[in-house]
DNA sequence: TTCCGATGTATCGGGCCGATACATCGGTTC
DNA sequence: GAACCGATGTATCGGCCCGATACATCGGAA
C-alpha cells in the first residue's frame, strides 16, 4: 500500500524543511547536494510526490504560508511566471521523517541510500547518526571480508585487469571505511563533550 | 526486440569464453570477479540466459565437447548431481561480444558498466581498451566539473555535513581519475612499446 | 534422524531511470 | 521584429534490474 519509494521519500521530506517547494526545484536543489553521487529522476520524483499527497505528508501549498521564500526564486508567488505545484510539508511529514531517519532498516546501509541518510544528518539526533554511521561500517567490513576471502582463493585464475580491478575496489571500499572511522570519532567526541557539560550541572 | 539486458550479456558472453558454464556457477564467478564493485542477481541472469539462447549467442552444451571443465567442479558429468543446465558460447556469440566491447556506446562510461567492460579488457584490442578508458575518464572529468561549479555556487547555504557529504564524493571521483590516469599511462606505454617492436621490421 | 546450508533453476512485484512529450519564458542572433 | 534556443516546469511510459520468494536436492553436522 504505501509506495515506498525508498530513499526518494526520505529525501523530499527532508528538504521540505527548509521551505515549501515546487518539483522542478526538489529535483535541482537535491541533485546539487548529492553532488556527484547520485541522482534523481523525474520518473521518480513526480510519482513520488504524487504518493507522499496521498499519505498526507505533503499538501500543496496556497502560498499563504507566512514561512515563504528563502531568497532563491519568490517561490510562491506567481509573478506572471507559469503554473507551478508548490508543496508543503504537514506535521505528519515531519514525523514520518524522523521516522524514517530513526527506524533506519537494514537497506540503510546501502549506497544509494546511506548517502541520502547522510546528508540529512543535520536534521536528526547524535544516536541516530552514530547507529547510521557504525551500521554503514560494519557492512563495509563484511564486504570487505568477503572480498578479500574470495580473492585470496581465486587469485591465481585471474588475469591482470581483473585483479587490479579487484584492488582498486577493495581500495576504495577501505577508504570509504576510513572515512566513516573519522566522522564516528567526531561524532564520539561531541557526545562525550555534550555529556561532561551536563555532568557539570 | 532484443532485450539488451544491458550488462548482464556482456558478462556472461565474456565469462563463457573460459568454459561452458551453468546459471549458478556465472553468477558465483562473476560475482567474485567484480568483487566489491557489482553483484549481479538471479532475478537478472535467468531472464538474460534465455535472451542470449534465443539470439542465439549461447547454446544449450550436451557434454559432448572436449573443451570442458578448467578444474572447480567437473560441471558438465552429472555424476549423481542434480540437473543443471550448462551453456555454452556460439561463434555468433563471440562476435557479439566483440562488437559490444569495441562498439561501446555512450553508456558505457556508466559506473556499473564500466566495470564490466573492464574486467573483460583481457579479451579486447588495445585501442578498445584505451578508447574506453579515455571515455570514462573525460565523462568523469565533466562530472567532477558540474560538482565543482555547482558548489562554489551553494556552498554558504550547505551545512556541515552537506559539505563534507560533497567534499568526500568529490575526492573519490578525483581518485578514480588518478587510477585512469595510471592505467591510461600504462596502455600508452604498453602500445609505444609494440610499435617500436613493429617498426625494427 | 533431523536439520541446515550450499547448490540449482525460475518468477514476480516493484523501484528507479532514460527518453520523451508538451508548454512557456527570457535572451541572443540575424 | 522574427526566429531560435536553452532553462523552466509537469508528467508518463517502457524497460532494466533487484530483492524476495518458491521449489527441489545434496552433503554433512548435531
Amino acid at each position: 500500500m504505501s509506495r515506498r519509494h525508498g530513499v526518494m521519500t526520505l529525501a523530499v521530506l527532508g528538504l521540505l524543511h527548509e521551505s515549501p517547494m515546487h518539483g522542478y526545484e526538489l529535483r535541482k536543489r537535491l541533485n546539487a547536494m548529492l553532488g556527484s553521487l547520485r541522482a534523481f529522476s523525474y520518473g521518480t520524483l513526480y510519482p513520488c510526490l504524487k504518493d507522499l499527497l496521498a499519505q498526507g505528508w505533503i499538501v500543496e501549498s496556497d502560498g499563504s504560508s507566512p514561512t515563504a521564500s528563502a531568497g532563491t526564486t519568490p517561490p510562491p508567488a506567481l509573478s506572471g511566471r507559469r503554473a507551478r505545484i508548490v508543496y508543503q510539508l504537514t506535521a505528519e511529514g515531519k514525523e514520518h521523517f524522523q521516522a524514517l531517519l530513526s527506524e533506519s532498516g537494514p537497506t540503510a546501509w546501502e549506497d544509494e541510500q546511506f548517502s541520502v541518510h547522510f546528508a540529512f544528518f543535520g536534521r536528526t539526533d547524535a544516536e541516530t547518526r552514530l547507529r547510521i554511521l557504525e551500521g554503514r561500517r560494519s557492512r563495509l567490513q563484511e564486504r570487505l571480508e568477503g572480498v578479500r576471502q574470495s580473492m585470496a582463493r581465486t587469485r591465481e585464475r585471474l588475469d591482470s585487469y581483473t585483479l587490479e580491478l579487484q584492488r582498486h575496489g577493495l581500495e576504495s571500499v577501505e577508504r570509504e571505511v576510513d572515512w566513516l572511522d573519522g566522522l564516528i570519532e567526531d561524532e564520539r567526541l561531541a557526545r562525550g563533550r555534550t555529556s561532561a557539560a551536563n555532568d557539570d550541572t
